[in-house]
DNA sequence: CTTTAGCACTTCAAGTCTCCGAGTGCCAAA
DNA sequence: TTTGGCACTCGGAGACTTGAAGTGCTAAAG
C-alpha cells in the first residue's frame, strides 16, 4: 500500500459514504485532483481489488468498499484531527432522573437523532447471577459441550470445537480446575487475571480456555437481566441501500432478539473505559448485521448507573462523527 | 343486509384473513357450499360493494374486504362462540418481579409470540402532572388557539377549529368555567362527569367543549412519563400485504414516536376495565396506521401496576383469536 | 322476480426483447 | 509508468406480448 493507493482508497470510502453509489475512476479524477489520468487510477484500482479493500457489485460498474477497506480506513485513513464537537449529551434533564429507565431512553433518542443512526443502550445490573458449577462433556473426537449450572438454577449448553483431539482425561482435569476457580463468581470476578491463572494450571490449551471465559461470561451477562435499548430504528429508512423488506427484515429481527443483539457489546465486556470499539460487518459476529458497523464503548451514565452504549449503522457510516460523539460521552464524565 | 348478503361478506372476509388475496366468486362457491352459482355470488358482490363493505384492487380481480367491512363483521358476524382458550399469561415468573419494566417486557413478548402481532403495554404512573391554568385565544374567525399550563410549567398549545364563529367574549367566558373547574385536576380527576357539568353550564358550543377535554386529557396522558413497551415489530415481515419498504417504514416510523403511539389507546381512556376496544384502519386516528386494526384494553397487570395494552397488527387480522387473548387476562385476574 | 350459463372485456404479472449509458479492462504507444 | 482509445459487459428502463384470473352483462331459464 503506498501513499497513491492509500489516498485513492480514502477517496473511495469518502465518497461512498457521502453518495452511496458505485464510485468510477473517473469520479476520482473529477473531484480528488490527484493528477493522473482515469486508465492510471483503474489500475490501483484493480490493485486495490485483488489486495481485497475494494469491491465490484458487478463487472461494468464503479468500485465498492470491501468490509477490509472500511477497516483499513478507520485503522489508518481517518481524519484524526476531527474536531471534538461538544455534545453535551449527558447533561440532558439529570435534575429529574426519577427513573433510569427513562433518563438512559432519553440519552438513546437524542443520540440517535444526532446521529442519524441505531443507538443500542444496556443497563448493567451488576452480580446477580453467579456460576454454580459447569461441566464439559466430551461429543465427538473434536467436539464437547460446556454446560453451565448458575445460581439462579438455569442452565446453559456450549459446544466447543477443538482444533485437535482432547481426551476424556483432559477434560475432566479442566473441568476440575474450572470449577476450583470459578464456582461461586459472579460476572465481575470473572477477570482477565483469573483467566491468565488457569492458564498458567492448564496449560495444554489456552485458546480452548479462552473461548470458555468468553462463554462464561456471556452467559453470566445475559442472565443479568440487563436493560436493553433501543432507539432510532427508523433511521435505517434513510439509507438507500436497505431499500429491500429482506434487509429490513433481518436487521429488525436482531434487534428484536435481546440475547442476540447483546453479544454486539461481546468485545467491549473487559475493555478499558474510554475506549471506542468498533466491528465492521462480520467482525459484529452476527449474521443479521453483516451489512452493519458498530462503534460502542462502556459508560458510566451517572452514578452507578453502568452500561454500555452502540451507535450501529450501515458499514457505510460516518465513522469520524460517531466516534467523535462516543467520545464525547466520556469529556462530559470526566469533567 | 340480507342473511345471504352477510354470508358471502363473512366467507369474503374469513376468507381474505386466511390467504390474503382477493377473493373471487368462484372461491365461495367451491368453499362455502351456499347452493348458488358463481354469477349469483358475483351479483351480490356488486351489492356488497356498493354498500361499502368490499372492494376491488382493481376492475377484474376479486374483492377484499374494505374497513367498514371489517367493522360489520366484529359487530355483527364475528362467532362469538370462540371457546375461550386458557392462556395463563400474566402468570409468568410472578413470583420474580423484581422489576416491573422487565415484567411487563415478558407479558409483551409472550402476547406477542402468541397473537403473531405486535403488542405494546403503557405502563401508567398516574397523576403526576396537574392543569395549572389554561387559556382560550381567539386567532381567526373560525379558530382558536388552546393553550395548557401544566404544574411542571410545561406549555402545550393546540389549534381548535370551529364550523361556526365563536366571539371573544364567548371565548373569555368558557376559558373561566375550565380553568374554575379543571385547575389543579390530575388526569384521573378529569372526568366524564366533569365533562358534562361544563355542557351544561356552557350549552352553546358542546362540541368544543368535547374536543378541549380530549386534548388536556390526551397532554396529561403524554406528560404522566409512560412507560412505553413495544414487542413483537418482526411479525409484520410475516404479512405478505407488506411487502413494500414504504408501509414498513411508516409502521416503524408510528411505532418509535412515543407522543403518537400512545394515542392508539385514546377510545380506553376512561373506559371500563375488561371492556375490548376495536379500531380499524383511520378509526385509530393515525396515519401510518390506516392499514392497520388495533385491539386494546385496561389491563391492571398486578396490585397497583395499572396500563393498557394492545395488539396491532393488519386490518387483515384473526379477530378472534387477539380478542380471546385480551380477554383471557381478565379472566385470570377475577379469579 | 331470481338465478344461471356464456361470453366479451379488463387487468395484472411475468417474460422477452431492445437499447442506452456508464464503466471497466486491456493494448499499444508515449 | 502513464495514458488514450476502444471493445466489451452489465444493469435498468421501456415497449411489447401472452396467459391466467376474474368480472360485468345479457339473454334465457326457472
Amino acid at each position: 500500500m503506498d501513499s497513491r493507493k492509500e489516498q485513492i482508497l480514502k477517496a473511495i470510502i469518502k465518497e461512498y459514504i457521502f453518495g452511496a453509489e458505485p464510485v468510477s475512476s473517473k469520479t476520482i479524477v473529477n473531484r480528488y485532483g490527484l493528477n493522473v489520468s482515469s486508465a492510471t487510477i483503474r489500475n490501483e484500482m484493480a490493485a486495490l481489488e485483488s489486495l481485497g479493500y475494494i469491491k465490484q457489485p458487478h463487472i461494468s460498474s464503479g468500485r465498492i468498499p470491501a468490509a477490509s477497506g472500511y477497516r483499513y480506513y478507520v485503522d489508518f485513513l481517518m481524519d484524526n484531527d476531527r474536531i471534538a464537537d461538544e455534545y453535551n449529551i449527558l447533561d440532558i434533564n439529570t435534575s429529574n432522573i426519577k427513573n433510569i429507565h427513562n433518563y438512559l431512553k432519553e440519552i438513546a433518542i437524542l443520540l440517535a437523532g444526532l446521529s442519524n443512526y441505531t443507538v443500542i443502550i444496556t443497563e448493567e445490573k451488576q452480580g446477580e447471577d453467579k456460576i454454580h458449577h459447569l461441566k464439559l462433556v466430551g461429543l465427538l473426537e473434536d467436539k464437547a459441550l460446556l454446560v453451565l449450572v448458575l445460581s439462579s438454577q438455569k442452565v446453559k449448553d456450549y459446544v466447543l470445537s477443538f482444533l485437535e483431539r482432547i481426551s476424556e482425561d483432559e477434560l475432566k482435569k479442566l473441568t476440575d480446575i474450572l470449577n476450583y476457580y470459578l464456582i461461586d463468581k459472579n460476572i465481575d470476578e470473572i477477570t482477565q487475571e483469573l483467566k491468565q491463572e488457569i492458564i498458567n494450571i492448564f496449560p495444554s490449551n489456552p485458546l480452548l480456555v479462552e473461548e470458555i471465559f468468553k462463554l462464561v461470561v456471556n452467559a453470566l451477562y445475559e442472565e443479568n437481566n440487563v436493560d436493553v435499548i433501543v432507539e432510532g430504528v427508523k433511521n435505517i429508512f434513510k439509507f438507500p441501500e436497505f431499500n429491500e423488506v429482506k434487509k429490513i427484515e433481518s436487521f429488525i429481527n436482531t434487534l428484536e432478539d435481546q440475547g442476540q443483539l447483546t453479544r454486539i457489546f461481546d468485545n467491549i465486556l473487559g475493555q478499558e473505559k474510554g475506549e471506542i470499539d468498533i466491528k465492521i460487518g462480520d467482525e459484529i459476529g452476527l449474521e443479521g448485521l453483516s451489512d452493519f458497523t458498530v462503534i460502542a464503548t462502556n459508560c458510566l451514565f451517572c452514578d452507578g448507573i453502568q452500561g454500555k452504549i452502540g451507535i450501529i449503522g450501515p458499514t457505510r457510516m460516518f465513522y469520524e462523527k460517531n466516534i467523535t460523539l462516543l467520545e464525547s460521552l466520556f469529556k462530559q464524565k470526566e469533567e
